[in-house]
RNA sequence: GCUCGGUUGGACAAGCUGGCUAAGUCAUCACAUUUUCAAUGUGAAAAUCACGGGUUCGAGUCCCGUACCGAGUACCA
C-alpha cells in the first residue's frame, strides 16, 4: 500500500511591531488563521522587528492582544513558543548574517560600500540621464563601490577597517521570474525591473526580504498568505529563493482594503476623518499620549468583526453571509479570495453588529450593559440593578445596533425633560391632548405600585381616553412627548413601566406646567 | 516614468474552467404591523457588465488597445 505523505500546512503571520496592528493585519491574520484550521495545519506568529528605529513599545503586545480579542489563535510562535524559538526577528540576528555570506560566497550576492549620498547622486545623475531603471541594478552597480568593482584586497581592507557596508543580492540582468499566485494565477516579471535589494543593512541586520526568506524557510513555512502590497516584491522572494537553493512556498497575495470613498487603499486618517475605528484596539500612543479609537471599545462584537473581516475580499459564493468562526473554518477557501480591492465599508459591520447583537439573550445583554463604563455618572445604570437592565433591554434590544446605544439613545429614562422638542409641541399639543392628560394622570393613580406594568397601563389608560371621549391615536404623540420631551422613540408603556408611577405622574404634571 | 494589478444596478458585491430571463446585502419606493420612529414581514423599481476592437454558433467571462483607479518602485515592513 502506497502512503502519501503530504507535508503539512505551516502559514504564519508576520506583523512588524510600528505601532497598532492595522485592521487589514487582523484580516491577513484572520485569513491565515481560517485556511491553517481549514486544512489542520499550523499558525504561527513572527514578530518582524528588523527596524530597530520604528521600534514601537507596547505594539508587540497589542498584537497578542488583538489576535485573542478576535479569537484567532496562535499554534506556534511569538507568545506560546516552539520549536523554532525565538519567533522574534531581532533576536534571531546572527542568523541572518550567515545567510547573506553564504550567498556572498555563492556568488550570488556582494558588500556594498556606498553612502547614502553616493547613492543619491547616482539616482538623481540616472534621473537627469532619463534612463528608465533608476536603481542598484546590473548594469549599475559596475559604477559603484562593491565587492564586484574593487580588488579583493580593497574589499577586504575596508572590511577589516570596520568601514559601514551592506550586503545586496546580484539579481541577474536578464532572466525571466515566473511564480503561480494561488489568487493571481500566473506572475511573470523580467529580472531587470528589479534592483539589487539589499539584504543585511549597515548596522547588521536583515532587511524585510532576507529575514522573511530565511525564517519561511527554517519554520518552514509552506503557504505565503499577505497583502498584495506584497506582490511587487514577490520576484525578489523567488530570486532568493532560487540563490539559496530552497523550496519557495505557494503565495497568496490579498486584494487590497480601500477607502469607504475615494480611491487609495485604507489608512489610518481615514479612520479619523470618518469617524470609524481602523484599528482592533484602542490604542494610546506612548509618545504623543493620542488615542486611537478601536473596534472592541466602539462596541463591536468580535464575531460581528471576524464576520465582516472575512467578507473584505472573499466571499462563499453562496448568500449565506452570517458566519460562525467555526463556520468560516468549514467554509473558506482561497480560491474564493478576489482579486479587486475590497471597499472597507463600515455600515456594513454595523449590520453585522446588530445581528449578532439580537442574537444574544435578553440576560446577556442585560449584564452587557451593567458593565458599560458610564461615560455619564448621573445614569449609574449600576444602582438601578439587574431587573431595570433587563426591562431597558427587552425596551432597546430592537433598535440598537451597539448595546451601549441602549443607555445612550434614551437619556429621558435617566432623567426627567425639562425641554419639549418645539415641533411636535406645535402640531400635537392641543386641548385634546391637554384634556387626555388629566384623563391619563388620574386613570394612572387607580393602579397599584407593583402592578405598574406596561400591559396594565394600557389597558388602563385606553378605556379611560376612550370612555371621555378622545381618540387614544390622536394623542399618543403627545403623551410621548410629554414623558420624553421628543417625538419618537422606544415603546412608550414599557417606557412608562420603566420609569415607574411616581415618575409618571411627575412629568405630567412638569410637562403642562412647562408647555401650558 | 517603469513594473504589476483592478474596473458588474445609487453603494457594497456574487458570477469557478465562455451557453437559457446577470445572485445577494445596503439604500430607495409601496404595502402590512405599530401609539411615533425604528425593527420586522411582503413586494417593486434599479445593470447597454468602463470604452473600442477581435476570437467564437455564442463573451461580464478569452485576446488586443484606450481611459480611469490602485499598489510597488528605501539600508520600511
Amino acid at each position: 500500500m502506497k502512503v502519501v505523505l503530504q507535508n503539512m500546512v505551516r502559514v504564519r503571520f508576520a506583523p512588524s511591531p510600528t505601532g497598532p496592528l492595522h485592521i487589514g493585519g487582523v484580516r491577513t491574520a484572520l485569513y491565515n488563521y481560517l485556511f491553517a484550521r481549514k486544512m489542520g495545519g499550523k499558525m504561527l506568529l513572527r514578530i518582524e522587528d528588523t527596524d530597530q528605529t520604528r521600534y514601537v513599545p507596547g505594539a508587540e503586545d497589542y498584537i497578542l492582544e488583538a489576535l485573542k480579542w478576535v479569537g484567532i489563535e496562535i499554534d506556534e510562535g511569538q507568545g506560546v513558543g516552539g520549536p523554532h524559538a525565538p519567533y522574534r526577528q531581532s533576536e534571531r540576528k546572527p542568523m541572518y548574517r550567515q545567510y547573506a555570506e553564504q550567498l556572498i560566497s555563492d556568488g550570488k550576492a556582494y558588500y556594498a560600500f556606498d553612502t547614502t549620498e553616493e547613492l543619491d547622486a547616482m539616482r538623481k545623475q540616472l534621473e537627469e540621464a532619463k534612463v528608465d531603471n533608476m536603481s542598484y541594478n546590473a548594469v549599475t552597480r559596475m559604477q559603484m563601490k562593491n565587492s564586484i568593482t574593487l580588488p579583493k584586497e580593497d574589499v577586504e581592507a575596508r572590511i577589516a577597517n570596520g568601514d559601514a557596508y551592506v550586503i545586496r543580492l546580484k539579481v541577474p540582468l536578464k532572466e525571466e521570474i515566473r511564480f503561480k499566485d494561488i489568487i493571481r494565477d500566473w506572475v511573470v516579471v523580467h529580472s531587470s525591473t528589479i534592483d539589487d535589494k539589499v539584504l543585511l543593512k549597515s548596522d547588521g541586520m536583515p532587511t524585510y526580504h532576507l529575514a522573511n526568506i530565511v525564517d519561511d524557510h527554517l519554520m518552514k513555512i509552506t503557504h505565503v498568505i499577505r497583502g498584495e502590497e506584497w506582490l511587487p516584491s514577490a520576484p525578489l522572494h523567488i530570486l532568493l529563493y532560487k540563490a539559496f537553493g530552497w523550496q519557495a512556498p505557494e503565495f497568496a497575495h490579498l486584494p487590497l482594503l480601500l477607502k469607504p470613498e475615494g480611491n487609495g487603499k485604507l489608512s489610518k486618517r481615514d479612520g479619523l476623518l470618518g469617524n470609524f475605528p481602523i484599528f482592533p484596539l484602542e490604542w494610546k500612543d506612548p509618545f504623543t499620549g493620542e488615542i486611537a479609537r478601536g473596534f472592541r471599545e466602539d462596541g463591536y462584537y468580535p464575531e460581528a468583526v471576524v464576520n465582516f473581516l472575512a467578507f473584505l475580499g472573499w466571499n462563499p459564493g453562496t448568500e449565506q453571509e452570517i458566519f460562525s468562526m467555526d463556520e468560516l473554518i468549514d467554509t473558506f477557501t482561497l480560491d474564493k479570495i478576489h482579486k479587486a480591492g475590497a471597499r472597507f465599508m463600515v455600515d456594513k459591520a454595523k449590520w453585522f453588529n446588530q445581528h449578532y447583537l439580537k442574537e444574544k439573550s435578553d440576560e446577556e445583554l442585560a449584564s452587557e450593559i451593567l458593565d458599560i463604563r458610564q461615560e455619564r455618572a448621573e445614569f449609574r445604570i449600576r444602582e438601578k440593578g439587574h431587573d431595570f437592565a433587563l426591562k431597558l433591554v427587552r425596551l432597546m434590544k430592537d433598535r440598537v445596533v451597539f448595546s451601549q446605544e441602549m443607555i445612550s439613545e434614551v437619556p429621558f429614562i435617566f432623567e426627567t425633560p425639562t425641554v419639549y422638542d418645539e415641533e411636535i409641541a406645535k402640531s400635537k399639543w392641543n386641548d385634546d391632548a391637554r384634556k387626555a392628560m388629566s384623563v391619563i394622570k388620574e386613570s394612572i393613580q387607580s393602579i397599584d405600585n407593583q402592578e405598574f406594568t406596561s400591559q396594565n397601563i394600557h389597558d388602563t389608560i385606553f378605556p379611560a381616553l376612550e370612555a371621555a371621549g378622545i381618540k387614544a391615536g390622536k394623542v399618543m404623540q403627545a403623551f410621548r412627548l410629554v414623558i420624553t420631551g421628543v417625538g419618537k422613540g422606544p415603546d412608550l408603556m414599557l417606557t412608562l413601566e420603566i420609569l415607574g408611577k411616581a415618575e409618571v405622574t411627575k412629568r405630567i404634571e412638569n410637562a403642562v406646567e412647562v408647555l401650558g
